[in-house]
DNA sequence: CGAGCCTATGTTATCGATGCCATGCGTAAC
DNA sequence: GTTACGCATGGCATCGATAACATAGGCTCG
């Protein structure tokens, strides 16, 4: 006797759900999307039949039909900065989750022009109703102009296309902040490693600095650059500590200051005994490693969800700033008096 | 004059796409999916066309006439191990990508079974065509398994489902190495603070300790739980340093091992001097806290790209393994002798 | 008590790409 | 010199949900 084949069972579809219900099909659909104009009685009888029926509604059709896809995209630099990374995304999941959307992601792998046009292609096939740029888009190509004047865009911490709104931590006030500290423990001059220089975050930060240090009269020695891993702090780290007079570091990055102390601890020089080191993030580190790091927080998991809720909001303000704040832990303190 | 109004432009179809180039929409179908029977001249007058037009493919109306949707889903864990969870998202983006699949990410809060079942119902409504799950299962509900029939799924270092495949580092070996490098540098007994119980790499760590020390002939002592964070290393530092024979400590992860070693410091027990620290993961600032840690090394991000391809592989093995490796720095030493 | 409106529901067209089948032409095979 | 087959291409139905419009009762108000 011949068995039927077992055969992959077509998923059940809003025509079925409307069948056993004893509605139509376009009730369901208002019954799901809680119009108002439906009786409670009837949807009580939709939802019942989708549990029954196991229905799980075909987000393809629905997004071909709507015209929007309920989804966002998120741009991200492949390398570095594995905290914030992280951070940034959880926070822009959790915020688009609770509003109803779903995240999609393109990594590219460095700071390219093409590499960030193709993310940005990528999501507009993808038919992402918005796009959040984390990466700072060193230049605006007319192909991104084109792709972020379709699609609401926000950049975190980026330059702007004419078309994106911009959301920021505050990195000249980061910069300002962490030189002040050092200022006000009493050190003459301070030092920067500052992060590579297409970051505007990096750039930011080192004109805090350096306004700073002007503000109270000192001329700014010249700045050193990493690329925000602790292996380019550590070899910032072993110049600074050929220079005898440092006795104070201010790091673009909590990662880069590990670096940069582990290099002057090899030389001799104590933090914070012989040289303060602040630097900026507060990753969750911060606080445990030796020392403890002082350090400018930033709430990268909050920028995440600012960054979906400046998306999403219609007549929300074309930027907003997210404020940093400083953590003082052990890794500064007044310098040693002569 | 009545100006028109500037009104939201429609994208051009393929049927545009068609009109312009002289041909059919099923043509023009065919040539940008590179199947074979298309004249080239034909093709080159449809990529004009698509050039011209700006033309971009609609997913949506793809995915639904194909049934296909060329995404993949992941499933994270928003809490814990930033690290990790960053390298696994770029190894997964990397390698689908590469094989032309987005990425879809569903963060749930905790490890719960309700918010896991809420997270793939995201992504089997999105309409994946695989799952990768980096969160183990605590328990496997029948919601689940039936979402993973459906959808291929590939589970990191988890428990399994009935359809799943499990791709794994070998969390055994990896506690393994770490006591016995430790037991080789001479300590006669080796604590552990493991990760939380849910986590099957937890209890895969913690079991390959127990069987390194039995193999040893040596009891082990009772294991300290922590959850994965520096904090809670900090915590069971604080009591590992008031039992005084403890000369050696195995931590399930690097961040909890920087927490261990505050506390240890901090309550006059010096790192590797007074006690050897081994953990697992080697994160980027392992080598650069103080004291660089000794860890075994695990590759995540080419976990993250060995899961696409266990997804993607029709006929590849059902599990696989990415082997761990012993990174020597200098949190151990042989113990002091008396 | 009839005009007008609000509520609950049904009908039909549509979104854009693809699967399947049909077609016409050139060429190799018998 | 048919038959048969491969290649390049077109036509049409289809995927599943939704927007826009249509309709049938019931209710309010002058």
């Amino acid at each position: 006797m011949t068995e039927a084949v077992a055969r992959s069972v077509r998923q059940p579809s809003m025509a079925d759900v409307a069948r056993t219900a004893g509605v139509s099909a376009q009730t369901v659909s208002r019954a799901l999307r809680d119009s108002p104009n439906v009786n409670p009685e009837t949807r009580r009888r939709v939802l019942d039949a989708v549990d029954q029926l196991g229905y799980r509604l075909n987000n393809a059709a629905r997004v071909l039909s709507s015209g929007r896809s309920f989804t966002i995209g998120l741009v991200l630099l492949q390398s570095g900065g594995y905290y914030s990374r992280s951070a940034v995304t959880a926070g822009v999941e959790a915020a688009a989750g609770h509003a109803g959307y779903a995240v999609n992601i393109a990594t590219i792998a460095g700071l390219d022009t093409g590499l960030m046009e193709r993310a940005l292609s990528k999501l507009a096939d993808q038919g992402v109703d918005g796009i959040i740029i984390a990466v700072p888009l060193i230049s605006v190509t007319q192909k991104m102009e084109d792709i972020t004047r379709d699609i609401p865009t926000v950049t975190l911490d980026g330059s702007r296309t004419a078309g994106a709104r911009v959301l920021g931590i505050d990195q000249l006030e980061a910069g300002r902040l962490a030189t002040q500290h050092l200022l006000d423990l009493g050190h003459r001059q301070v030092w920067h490693v500052s992060g590579p220089d297409e970051w505007i975050e990096a750039r930011q930060r080192l004109q805090g600095w350096r306004e700073c240090l002007a503000a109270a009269g000192i001329e700014a020695p010249p700045a050193l650059e990493g690329d925000w891993s602790p292996d380019s702090g550590y070899r910032q780290g072993q110049i600074i500590a050929m220079i005898p007079d440092v006795t104070a570091v201010f790091a673009a990055s909590d990662e880069m200051a590990f670096g940069i102390i582990r290099a002057l601890r090899e030389r001799g020089r104590s933090v914070p005994e012989d040289v303060s080191i602040v630097s900026v993030d507060d990753i969750a580190l911060a606080a445990y490693c030796s020392p403890p790091l002082t350090t400018v927080r930033q709430d990268f998991y909050r920028s995440g969800q600012a960054a979906v809720e400046l998306l999403l909001d219609p007549d929300g303000a074309n930027a907003s700033v997210v404020p940093a704040s400083l953590s003082v832990r052990s890794s500064t303190a007044a310098p040693r008096s002569h």
